[in-house]
DNA sequence: GGTCAAATGCAAATAAGTTATCAATTGCAC
DNA sequence: GTGCAATTGATAACTTATTTGCATTTGACC
């Protein structure tokens, strides 16, 4: 599983010196969790943040109705929940384990020892919140201006990450539906337009990319 | 004018306590843009930060196309540009003088003194950009399953802030429609419903919000 | 008060996306 | 292999919003 995430997620902890990260690792404790179920939920005190070490996670808003909103696929590498636990107020999205994983706790303690073997690690986070804010600038601006195929490209890219070509995103069409914010009808058809440019490869839960610098060329013209 | 915005300003300095306030207002450096006038264009580096003593600013970006995607209307009280000056990266989003303003340039060294004066100042500028994420959020989730009055509705809100009813917002039909997202049309046409609904009265070059609380029902349900 | 640009109002044609169904396929568990 | 649930494919009616073009109104300036 390789996910880059478009929001919410941040490469905070691969971003720390290698000793540090190492450390962390060692150190935090682990939890587990299965396919389906509920990391965190909007109102939760937000008392620490995660570290995903395998797996994946979907972070999103399931409205009243059953809708969802997903603001993020998070994948192996990644952090997410640290911005209710900096900014101190309970949680304002949920989340919950998109495939079997495994994340590591970042609590109070865990963030002073870090804070206390590296003293950059306040203005990493700080540029790494900033970082978000951009990128979910971003999200709005592509929601508005660019069309269903572009949108999907974009997140396609977002979500293989540095990969070169070949890599295959775990995710159903569904998924990448209520992640761009569109029905899986609309997805289809967008799916289905790659595909016949030789772009990606869709398969049974997930998608293949095979030309990514194709994909990069439809968002932009 | 009274705005409070949507996003991306925030009332960083409205948050200090009094006479940290004071002192920051009376020794900051004042600047006067003229309506229409750039203050900050996309790249640029990001030296400052500003804090708007009267008038309002702009906050989006103008696509190569003229397309303008606004991300937030900045009225008195609040404060933009501290993203990218905290990340310290260039510039992501245009700001242009949306009427005569008067604004007040914080710095390295005003943020300094700033933290000086109070060493809580960190923590709430984390604060403050936590918040911003979770606005931008909250108006990705509106803009994708909230319909045009409504989402018209929620920024009229925004816009008139904690006033009253009575409230007139200095905002042309484009300049809502920029905001919400949407054509000049479909925005006409929701102003029309709620204008028939008593809740708004429509002017030239403004709106006058009338029965705010009729407003927040349009979104509930 | 006359002029002019900005802002608003209006209408038809067009495009885009959603909802609701149902059928076909895939892959896992037994 | 056989069931079975999850996933994908496909279609049609419907809703929503956009685009385009032009007419009208407003308010500032001379």
């Amino acid at each position: 599983m390789t996910t880059a995430s478009p929001i919410a997620g941040t490469g905070f902890v691969m971003a720390l010196p290698d000793t540090v990260r190492a450390d962390l690792l060692a150190r935090g404790k682990r939890r587990y969790f299965d396919r389906g179920q509920i990391i965190q939920q909007r109102g939760d005190p937000a008392r620490e943040f995660w570290y995903v070490e395998s797996g994946s996670v979907q972070i999103g808003r399931y409205g009243m109705d059953g809708r969802l909103t997903l603001f993020a696929l998070i994948g192996a590498g990644e952090t997410f929940g640290e911005l209710a636990f900096l900014g101190e107020f309970p949680r304002t999205v949920d989340a919950i384990a998109g495939s079997d994983c495994q994340l590591i706790r970042i609590g109070d303690k865990e963030l002073q020892s870090l804070m206390d073997s590296d003293p950059a690690v306040t203005r990493l986070l700080l540029k790494t919140m900033a970082l978000t804010v951009q990128q979910a600038f971003n999200l709005i601006e592509s929601s508005r201006n660019l069309s269903v195929p572009q949108r999907l490209a974009q997140a396609l890219l977002q979500l293989c990450g540095d990969q070169q070509d070949g890599a295959r995103i775990m995710a159903t069409q569904q998924d990448l539906a209520d992640l761009v914010g569109v029905s899986r009808v609309s997805l289809g058809k967008a799916l289905a337009g790659l595909e016949a440019a030789g772009m990606i490869e869709p398969g049974y839960g997930f998608v293949t990319v095979r030309d990514s610098s194709g994909l990069r060329a439809v968002i932009g013209g």
